[in-house]
DNA sequence: GTACCGATTAAACGCTTGTTTAATAGCGGA
DNA sequence: TCCGCTATTAAACAAGCGTTTAATCGGTAC
């Protein structure tokens, strides 16, 4: 019968270096570096996975899969760095973190994922705030929670590539804790209290558009 | 004497390919594409640049000259996406616009100077909105235009990066023009009202910092 | 005239890339 | 015992990489 064969660990193990290897060094490291973190020769590579191509899409149906079975486990906060952070202190995750934020800085369809996710999370979490009270009510939630996962992802990731310092997978959660303390009393100042002292900035530009009825969310539905 | 020979130009227009191709597909793109953009033979680019590591090096001054002297032109205003798009729509500067965004994705001393010279810019332009009354003002002005123009620098490179349709540069403009119209008015909303409705959550988490009182931007210039 | 010099290139070198080919070893079933 | 299947690999292949070598032009100075 189809019983679970030796082969099966031995894909799973190149699977597990193929996904380090891709996070650690970018999608344009070769297959021999693989293939030597597991153990194996390049062929074994190939003749599992089909090719590099394949082998990187194993990768992003492999990561996107344990992201989901991760977030059964515990609802997240809505908040990239939260998520990201979070992910990073989990036990093995820290090679599926670096995998993801190696893709949100190549992109592809992982990071397409993920930051459709991500702003799902976020919408539902900011919706819960708006309902307790604590979070003000916005004239187009989902446009607002497009654009602060944007922003908080975006930053991340962009702080990262720059600080090359925090690149090893195992230097994560202290590049990602020098991240927030960075950015965080200055993030909860403008969330608190505004940038700007005079709000109706915001609705002389509204009253400039063309319309502001019917264009609610037709951007970012309109992009898929 | 040693006037301006043949040579430089032919110089100039293999920069000119260095930096197209570089922005258009990154840093791995091979010295033989380069060349034939230039109409010349590889070997002439390692001629006059002496390998791709420095022909790297000579886009990054380039640019970064182009950069200084454009600065000198006309005020900016404080914004990352603002600089960007204005960037953009200069004649001939779309290019190193490119260039720029690819040296934020994939990290090196360009990206690290554009966003020093970024965040100098945004403060002075924040400063100056707080001495006019328009911007409130912060308890740490420098950490809070550091992380603006964090947010907004990682926010637009990483929409561009998830929206590939506007990878060619003559496309710069639209795609800036879609991520700004996407983000414009929730960005504005919660600069402009806020986004928490209880501003004493700022002060709860202030207080519970250890000291509050010297640490005011150590974090930022203890990184250089 | 000829010796030199900058511009330029074709061709080759050594290396790495992703992938293929052919072979070896081991094991379960007929 | 032989067949077939899976796991696995060494070796080769073709292509691409950055770079080097050696050569060919066209001036310009002496």
């Amino acid at each position: 019968m189809s019983g679970t064969g030796e082969g099966d660990r031995t894909a799973a193990r190149i699977l597990d270096a193929a996904v380090d290897r891709f996070g650690r060094d970018g999608f344009g490291v070769g297959i021999r570096a693989i293939a030597a973190d597991a153990g194996v020769s390049p062929a074994l590579v190939i003749h599992y996975f089909g090719g590099k191509d394949r082998l990187r899409a194993a990768c992003d149906a492999h990561v996107l899969a344990a992201l989901a079975a991760e977030k059964h486990r515990s609802a997240t906060d809505g908040t990239a760095a939260g998520l990201i952070a979070r992910l990073a202190e989990i036990e093995g995750f820290a090679p599926m973190t670096a995998y993801i934020l190696r893709s949100l800085r190549e992109g592809g369809d992982l990071a397409r994922a993920f930051m459709e996710q991500l702003i799902a999370d976020s919408t539902a979490y900011l919706e819960a705030g708006v309902a307790a009270g604590v979070i003000r009510p916005s004239r187009d939630p989902v446009a607002r929670s497009r654009m602060l996962s944007y922003q908080a992802a975006g930053s991340m990731v962009l702080w990262l590539t720059l600080h090359p310092e925090y690149a090893e997978p195992d230097a994560f959660a202290r590049g990602l804790n020098a991240f927030v303390t960075e950015t965080m009393v200055p993030m909860l100042e403008v969330y608190a209290e505004g940038l700007y002292t005079n709000p109706a900035l915001l609705e002389e530009y509204l009253s400039q558009l063309p319309d502001t009825s019917s264009s609610s969310s037709s951007s970012s539905e309109a992009e898929s």
